[in-house]
RNA sequence: GCGCCCGUAGCUCAGUCAGGAUAGAGCGUUGGCCUGCGGAGCCAAAGGUCCUGGGUUCAAAUCCCAGCGGGCGCGCCA
């Protein structure tokens, strides 16, 4: 229980009684039931610590005017030393200040829990899975996977740190026979030929990138020529498994720069080969969720709210992409975990509608809690004002590499993660270089940097404060600026169990630009390292406590924390 | 045509799911602050038809309906 939460059930419990006791004394009409009102922060400071909306709520049934309400409710408060004084206001709120005991309290939570600061026994260690990524193996990461990757890993972070047994998975859409994945194959064969001195013809519909022919020049090195006298169907096959694998393997290793690693990585292709594909279209068959028209295979998926039915196996005898997808989701159902998140781009968004009703139909889906889509917008990224064009006809695309080698892993995740995920996304890549308070990456880390410092200059100077910063008396920190601070650091379990719930890291991103901008306040009004000791000691603490809130905070965005800039 | 997402300050966006107070933040602009722990900083000001129009409500950026604008999807592609 953290502070905070603690705070605000006492007041919600204090609320409660108090409207009881109002009405046995016959200020106000007996009801039987009370409304679902809430403690919540006010918007604005001056009205306090916390305020409630019960006396709203209760002016329809109470057929009385709020004000009135919330004057009775208030003079029938329970006496409670978390309170210091209490407030009316129009229309009808009820607004707590509280004294300092429960800020004090959380000050030295972060201080305990150290690392543990903010993190949930919610998920009880029930296993759950985050999908991301998975992108084509045919050609290298682009800023679009960058912002899947950053989500998918952040939200993975948050979910553990609020008591979930978490595993990362990718899914390589690899399947040979995929039109996407032969293309790619057939290109990759006509650069070798030509690096081998081949007068062959480039596939119209090819990959024209440039990573094709470093790919090919790779293999060169590698097998020589060994591949020229094979037969043209088994060249092609070796083309096509070679073209996988070593995108792949650029995948994990530039996810891995970006500071993300995976748990499982699960092949579409194996699910072919595992008959799991098979074994899916039979079980819709034997369900009878399933018809035949015009040669095809369809599934009957308006019947459980999808727009249209979808076609599972087509004309020609293969399975489609939604087909092995259901089996892809029936073995993640298999692996029984509590629930899956899968984060897809938005131009995959009709794709959402027909896996629920396929997962409803086989009746996985309970009540639509156990996939749960998190769909991203398209990043842009700006220089100098105006869009970085891609084309990817060109073969011209701004990959995950170049992005990475542009602003570095740390400028990277953050600004993915700056949004919410449905709003379209633009980077100002001069931005995110800068080296100043412009820059909220280096703002925040710079805050970080900043806590650590002083710690350092403590250490140097050996701040008779250094040893007594665990026990400080936190009544002396009695500046606005330090009550502002502690107030917010108190919040963080929250925002991190808030945003762990939605699934909605860009919630913890504005929370670490709002410590940074109060801790740089704090930090230009109060000196903190000075001649009184014990001063000194309590604020000590409170740098203490920011530094352990950003630090944990960062991290969960997948954001360094560095020690000094 | 149908469906999904977005529309809030000059710019980029929080806030919308769970309706509440004078609608917030960052950047930009303007003006100010600094001899001590990192100026890689701080303060202040200006800046708004919350896309439009209806509806529900004591109360709407938030919920409902109808439009408008932008993006995406509607394939026997993945």
């Amino acid at each position: 229980m953290t502070q905070m939460r603690q705070a605000r059930e006492e007041l919600f419990a204090l609320l409660e009684q108090a409207v009881k006791e109002a009405m046995r004394r016959g200020f106000l009409p007996t009801l039987t039931e009370l409304p679902n009102f809430v403690v919540e922060t006010p918007p604005q400071e001056e009205f306090g610590d916390f305020a409630s909306n019960i006396a709203m709520l209760l002016a329809r049934p109470m057929q009385k005017s709020p004000m009135e309400i919330a004057n009775a409710i208030a003079q029938c408060l329970p006496k409670s030393d978390l309170i210091e004084s209490v407030e009316i206001a129009q229309p009808g709120f009820i607004n707590f200040r509280l004294t300092n005991l429960w800020l004090h309290e959380a000050i030295k939570e972060a201080i305990e829990r150290d690392e543990k600061f903010g993190h949930w026994q919610i998920g009880q260690g029930k296993k759950v899975q985050v999908e991301f990524v998975s992108a084509n193996p045919t050609g290298p990461l682009q800023i679009g996977n960058a912002r899947g990757g950053a989500l998918g890993d952040a939200i993975a972070n948050l979910l553990e740190a609020v008591g979930y047994k978490v595993e990362r998975e990718y899914y390589i859409n690899d399947v040979t026979m995929s039109t996407q994945v032969q293309n790619f194959g057939e290109s990759l064969e006509a650069r070798y030929l030509q690096l081998l001195g081949y007068d062959v013809p480039f596939p119209e519909e090819g990959y024209k990138g440039e990573y094709v022919i470093e790919l090919a020049r790779e293999i060169v090195n590698e097998y020589g020529d060994a591949f020229v006298n094979l037969s043209p169907e088994e060249r092609r096959q070796k083309f096509i498994t070679l073209a996988r694998d070593k995108i792949v393997a650029q995948h994990k290793s530039v996810l891995e720069r970006f500071g993300i690693t995976y748990d499982n990585w699960v092949s579409e292709q194996w699910l072919y080969d595992s008959g799991r594909v098979a074994k899916t279209i039979d079980l819709l068959k034997q369900r009878n969720l399933t018809y035949e028209a015009e040669g095809a295979l369809w599934m009957r998926t308006t019947d459980f709210g999808d727009l249209k039915d979808e076609v599972i196996v087509r004309r020609t005898g293969a399975p489609t992409y939604f087909a092995s997808d259901i089996a892809y989701h029936l073995y993640k159902h298999e692996r029984e975990y509590e629930f899956v998140v899968d984060i897809w781009g938005a131009d995959h968004h009709g794709h959402v509608p027909r896996m629920h009703a396929a997962l409803r139909a086989l009746g996985i889906e309970r009540n639509g809690e156990w996939l749960k889509v998190v769909l991203y917008q398209l990043v842009r990224l700006v220089k100098e004002g105006s869009t970085v064009r891609l084309s990817k006809r060109a073969g011209e695309i701004v990959s995950l590499d170049d992005l990475l080698e542009w602003i570095g892993k740390d400028a990277s995740r953050f600004f993915m993660l700056i949004r919410s995920a449905d709003t379209h996304l633009d980077i100002d890549l001069d931005l995110a270089i800068k080296q100043s308070q412009e820059n909220p990456v280096y703002y925040v880390q710079y805050a970080h940097a900043r806590c650590c410092s002083i710690f350092r200059e403590a250490e140097k100077r050996q701040h008779p404060s250094l040893s007594k910063y665990n026990q400080a008396d936190l009544n002396l920190l009695i500046e606005e600026v330090e009550r502002r601070l502690m107030k917010l650091l108190a919040q963080f379990p929250e925002v991190v169990k808030e945003s762990s719930l939605k699934l909605s890291p860009h919630l913890l991103t504005q929370f670490c630009i709002q410590i940074a901008d109060r801790f740089h306040d704090f930090y230009e009004r109060c000196r903190v390292l000075g001649e009184d000791v014990q001063l000194s000691a309590a604020r000590l603490a409170l740098v203490k406590a920011t530094q352990v809130t950003l630090r944990n905070a960062l991290n969960l965005l997948g954001v360094s924390a560095p020690e000094a800039m």
